[in-house]
DNA sequence: GCCATTAAACTAATAACATTAGCAAGGAGG
DNA sequence: CCTCCTTGCTAATGTTATTAGTTTAATGGC
């Protein structure tokens, strides 16, 4: 049984029965085997356990995300990251959930793990004509939108009335249109 | 000692140490009694406590927000409570973690909860041209952004070269400008 | 084939915490 | 003065994380 099997039982918890049901009981559980012996595979305990699955989702997302801008450049590179990072929070709310809020707890290493992230973003970003402060706000921007949309409406805070995915699209147009005009008003 | 005090006494344990430090324990030693005392008071236990110190602030949110706007309409309007929620979450960390993330295990309430605020947010909403399901949108973006932007800061998340105030403004502006262009590009 | 080492499981024990049950002091109101 | 309600307490239980020490089985060198 190798560390990365065993994260990837974790994913299965926590994209089932939520993050706050990642225990090493359930672990063990899952493992067929009993808490104290899960502390060989991991000395650390919990801590050490949801670090990696921290890591181990960033990985997921920098894959997916990356894959996602493809061959587009621009404002199509943006959106499609965006989507894209929408809908690895669909597939895999636990871990989404663990990136989010995991990172609260170690957040000098976060800034490490997300440099491939940025890194991909970055590169999107370069096709366009901004400076690097510039890149930098339009980078917090959309991960603060997608991030909290996603955190919204994955704790059911959004109610179901009007459909999620058109309030996202309106979202996002709205704000590369926003940030393609420099925030600027529409002529007059 | 009313449950009042007990959860303005919260709210300094989780403004000073964090949400995830609220317990029964520390509860208890602040208030200089025993832990099962605290039972008397909530017997529903620590997820009581949770739930009315989220109750709380929400409450408190929705004071703060409905008064930032109070005389603005339309974008101005928008743009005030923009900053009056992330102010919130600076002044309140622990508070704004709490109604953040506690929500995802009371999900029906909370869309209770949250009327108060969409009620203001609403009020301002109407002083604009949109649909009801426009505002809906409208709405849904920009409580994804400002939620995700400041749970983000608070995290640590976004390092501190650039000025997270300047990448705040940068993405609101961004955010309202696109939303009053209906997603449009700019003249041609 | 045999022994030593190591990996990976186990049981037993400890500590922290939430919670329940039952008891006790003190004040309010008759 | 007695009673009840409030609000504290101690004692006990159950759950979880963790540590220590033991055992078992496989592996690698001889």
């Amino acid at each position: 049984m190798k560390k990365q099997e065993i994260i990837e039982l974790c994913v299965e918890i926590v994209d089932k029965d939520g993050f706050l049901n990642l225990s090493v009981k359930t672990i063990a559980d899952k493992l067929g085997i009993k808490p104290p012996s899960i502390y060989k595979h991991f000395p650390g305990g919990l801590g050490e356990i949801k670090d990696a699955l921290m890591t181990y989702g960033w990985q997921r997302i920098d894959t997916k995300i990356a894959r996602s801008a493809v061959g587009k450049a621009g404002e199509n590179g943006l959106k499609a990251m965006c989507y894209a990072l929408r809908e690895f929070a669909h597939e895999h709310p636990g871990v989404f959930e663990t990136v989010c809020w995991h990172n609260s707890y170690t957040s000098e290493q976060d800034q490490e793990m997300t440099k491939g992230v940025i890194a991909s973003l970055y590169a999107v970003l370069n096709s366009l004509e901004f400076s690097d402060v510039q890149k930098m706000h339009v980078l917090r921007t959309l991960r603060g939108y997608v991030e909290g949309f996603a955190m919204l409406e994955l704790h059911g805070s959004f109610g179901d009335k009007v459909s999620l995915d058109e309030s996202f699209s309106y979202g996002v147009d709205a704000l590369i249109s926003g940030i393609m005009n420099g925030g600027e008003k529409i002529c007059g």
